[in-house]
DNA sequence: CCGCATCCTTCTTGATACTG
DNA sequence: CAGTATCAAGAAGGATGCGG
């Protein structure tokens, strides 16, 4: 440590952004934070049909990932059949700049890469 | 596809989260745009000494990917000994406010986490 | 100095089937 | 409805050593 000689050197322990990236990286987290985002709150089979392609484990996993890191909370009601609703939560909702700048730069590209994709919404 | 039904839907073809966390995700992508953010223009061992870790391997593997999807320009000098310098694109410099997004949400997490963080860089 | 080749390990994602 | 269990496959990440 001596010093401040390594100030701005980047490790696995003070990356910022590896941090980060281990937290919301992997393919269906930031979609899932980006569907809870707009729809406000979700039970779990309306984010399965708004992803098309999950499974759910991958549902299931990502949101259990998302709830452990406190991005998103999950309210339990007590009924048959059972009703589970998503959200974000406060700290998620810190993440939407991030996510609306991710998902603007995304879009320009891909509509740039193909311009008949005019229905984007993810 | 009949009619605008599944408007909104999302699938693995046009979700811009996806296709944007395909281009940037990994583990040592984000942390190569933000360092060639602040420094602009770096040589591969200027990268190789800031990121802490990386391997060889790692960090050649994530500049081509970068390089491919056009966020980074590689400028090659033909003299002895080598000489490759590395700098954000337009696209990179796109993503920039993304980058910044995500930094400033990771640093206040990382930083209540761990109050005796101070520097975190990356 | 700037990488690539090889080989290996681990993590992520997924298909399928089943349950309170 | 909201998940789990199990098994399998692929992708990502990494160690080591070599080469123009």
């Amino acid at each position: 440590m001596s010093q401040n000689k390594e100030q701005g050197v980047i490790n696995e322990k003070n990356c910022v952004m590896i941090y980060s990236m281990e937290i919301i990286g992997g393919k269906w987290r930031v979609p899932i934070l980006w569907k809870l985002y707009q729809n406000k709150t979700m039970r779990y089979n309306d984010l399965k049909r708004n992803l098309v392609g999950i499974t759910n484990i991958m549902l299931t996993r990502s949101l259990k990932s998302l709830e452990e890191n406190g991005l998103v909370s999950r309210k339990e009601f007590n009924q048959i059949p059972p009703r589970v609703e998503y959200s974000l939560t406060d700290n998620g909702l810190q993440l939407v700049p991030a996510l609306e700048a991710i998902f603007n730069w995304g879009k320009e590209r891909m509509t740039k890469e193909d311009m008949t994709l005019k229905t984007a919404r993810c």
